[in-house]
RNA sequence: GCCCCCGUAGUUCAACGGAUAGAACGGCUCACUCCUAACGAGCUAAUCGAGGUUCAAUUCCUCGCGAGGGCACCA
């Protein structure tokens, strides 16, 4: 990559005055004013103390030494400061490169490391929101960026078909106070009769003993309590992965935990931790008979109740095990639900095939919320204690933040509002919560009123929601409004997408001799120096790479969609003011706007958001 | 009480310890017979407070104030 090349010329300089560097200490930054360059570094600084020099001197004499045909002009600014201009020959080359790479540019090295992404893993009791969207939007994200740099990814979806909530919904069902005609998903009556029976069994101790005995059946597994639960999750798991399917969101395997239990995961972890001083039973106490992990940083977590039944960390612990590959392996079974993409595969207890390549992971990522970042940690510490702190550094909880609704567009879905608040949360308690179905329709029906009925509508929609769910630091609770989301002249996936559409539209009237990738390869190498209106969308474009490697080592999407944004104002700033097809420049230009066209569409891609042909 | 996260224009968000704190929306202007105007240009306005570390602090440390979350034998 260009900074590498930068820093060795740096470092040659350096080397020249006799002061030795590695590469790790050259910092480069893309200063924030076009007139401080295209890379800046603060070298002088840190080797001021070191040296007994003036961070000026240490400056001036670096920079005398730099000597690279990337590089253009050297300059040094107080206090200290190495500012580098690329060369217009770089520049060039890079633009044609994004033409010869195609939808490869961009692409970090090759990793030969297998990546567990777990993401989504919405409990069968819940209708998917907002919310849950954007820790799929966050997890498909991070998927794609995996994919790009060569891993071996794969997504998972954690599928819980045995906790408690699965024993309120049979109980549920048996007395059929809510019936189930009426909805229009197996989800959505699920997802009432879930609210309706646990309000009831706080009144009603008798319905609570009823449920209590589901829950045992349940866990006996073998029982037509537990036939019934796993054919109803998956049931409603089915029509989950149906809404999400929809917006392209997919995934490679479905991890039930059914097949925890059955595979006895749990009880060969308990053995493992029991060698362990830092697991241990509660002898007195409110916590007698409890097994707890002890945390360096926060209260010891129990791992197993007083009655024996591990929590959902012990279980989680499991979890991870097996994915390292610690545990035995699960069998597999392909399923095939029409509605997503092949090959989805299911953990089974029995039958089904082997397969390797859902386990022995070099890393694994989980994206989900905030509020459950220290049962995370106990799933993390409890790798250390058993020894395998490799794992358990390289185990990612990406924390990502509450969804909260704008008020104007609560009101606009017909939820109830609180007088005077400017945001709404999201609650199935207080029937502030809205489908992601109903969420997607409404946006299609405000788009279908602005702009009457388009090919592009669906991509448009999916592009407006995914985009504004991922331009926010993950670790931000946000504020969703549907009018921004869709409004075309803010920070939006349609803006974005509007900018692609203008582009490929000059592409399709452009004459055929600009269409090859060969003549534009030759038109950009040309020996005409630059305008400064092309160079500054160049300067935009040649900074892809970084932003998708800051991206993933950072599990930071919205770097990407902060860059896309910025690439389509300089875009359409370009096009306001200069003429494409007729110009002087018609052949450099529209290898340009290739090359924009590549890189918002490569940079879309990986947000999991279409570039249309037309809008 | 302990732990975590957050506090930046009127609003919603950026900013790897760097140079004059960026955008977007809103408001006020301008522009629009021209490759998709669903575009573009300009003006407006902000780092919660007090110390400290540093050549340099929105960023790191300490304290205070304010908001949210966690500290379940729920998941």
């Amino acid at each position: 990559m260009i900074e590498d090349e930068i820093r060795a010329a740096v470092k040659n300089a350096a080397a020249e005055d006799d002061i030795a560097i590695s590469d790790h200490d050259i910092k480069l930054e893309h200063p924030a004013l076009a007139e401080h360059g295209d890379f800046a570094t603060n070298l002088a600084f840190l080797l001021a103390k070191k040296l007994r020099r003036q961070p000026m001197e240490i400056a001036r004499s670096i920079a005398r030494g730099i000597s690279s045909p990337l590089i253009a002009k050297t300059e040094v600014a107080a206090p200290g400061f190495i500012n580098l201009w690329l060369s217009d020959d770089f520049l060039k080359k890079e633009t044609a490169d994004i033409i010869t790479a195609g939808c490869r540019y961009g692409a970090p090295q090759k990793k030969n490391q297998r990546v567990l992404v777990e993401h989504t893993q919405i409990n069968p009791n819940k209708e998917p929101h907002i919310g849950h969207l954007r820790n799929a939007c966050i997890g498909d994200a991070l998927m794609k960026l995996y994919h790009f740099a060569a891993y071996d990814a794969k997504a998972l979806y954690y599928h819980n078909d045995v906790g408690q909530q699965i024993a309120s919904i049979l109980l549920a069902e048996k007395k059929a106070f809510v019936k189930s005609d009426g909805f229009p998903t197996t989800i959505a009556w699920a997802s009432a009769a879930y609210t309706d029976i646990e309000k009831r069994m706080e009144e009603d101790e008798s319905l609570k003993k009823e449920k209590e005995k589901i829950q045992i059946a349940i866990a006996a597994q073998d029982t037509k309590e537990a036939a019934r639960a796993e054919k109803l999750t998956l049931e409603i798991l089915h029509e989950t992965l149906d809404v999400l399917a929809k917006l392209n969101i997919s995934y490679d395997l479905i991890v039930r935990e059914s097949d925890i239990l059955k595979g006895k995961l749990w009880e060969q972890t308990f053995e493992l931790l029991k060698t362990k001083s830092a697991f241990y039973r509660a002898t007195d106490g409110e916590k007698k008979d409890c097994w707890l992990i002890k945390m360096p940083n926060a209260e010891d977590k129990i791992i197993v109740r007083s009655n024996g039944v591990p929590t959902y960390a012990g279980n989680d612990i499991a979890n991870h095990l097996w994915k390292f590959g610690i545990l035995p392996d699960f069998r597999y079974e392909k399923i095939d639900w029409k509605t997503q993409p092949e090959p989805l595969y299911m953990t089974v207890s029995a039958g089904g095939e082997a397969r390797r390549d859902f386990s022995h992971a070099d890393a694994i990522v989980n994206v989900i919320d905030q509020t459950q970042t220290y049962p995370q940690e106990s799933v993390m510490e409890s790798l250390r204690v058993l020894g395998f702190t490799k794992e358990a550094d390289h185990y990612h909880h990406v924390n990502y933040g509450f969804v909260y609704l704008s008020r104007k567009t609560a009101e606009q879905l017909g939820m109830p509002v609180e007088d005077g608040a400017m945001q709404v949360k999201i609650s199935g308690r207080k029937g502030t919560t809205i489908s992601i179905q109903t969420f997607l329709e409404k946006m299609k029906d405000t788009l279908r009123e602005k702009y009457g009925e388009f090919s592009s509508l669906a991509a448009v929609t999916s592009g407006a929601i995914k985009f504004e769910l991922l331009k926010y630091n993950t670790y931000q609770d946000v504020v969703f409004d549907l009018d921004a989301a869709l409004d075309i002249h803010g920070m939006s996936g349609p803006y974005v997408q509007y900018a692609a559409t203008r582009a490929k539209s000059i592409l399709a009237k452009a004459s055929e001799k600009y269409r090859s990738e060969k003549a534009a390869v030759i038109s950009m190498l040309g020996t005409d120096a630059l305008p400064e209106s092309e160079k500054t969308i160049i300067r935009t474009l040649y900074r892809f790479p970084e932003v998708v490697t800051a991206s993933l080592n950072d599990f930071a999407p919205h770097y990407l969609c902060l860059y896309l944004f910025e690439l389509s104002q300089t875009w359409n700033s370009f096009y306001n003011e200069n003429r494409i097809i007729g110009s002087e420049r018609e052949a450099e230009r529209i290898m340009l706007t290739r090359s924009v066209i590549q890189i918002l569409e490569n940079g879309l891609g990986l947000l999991g958001i279409e570039a249309p042909e037309k809008m």
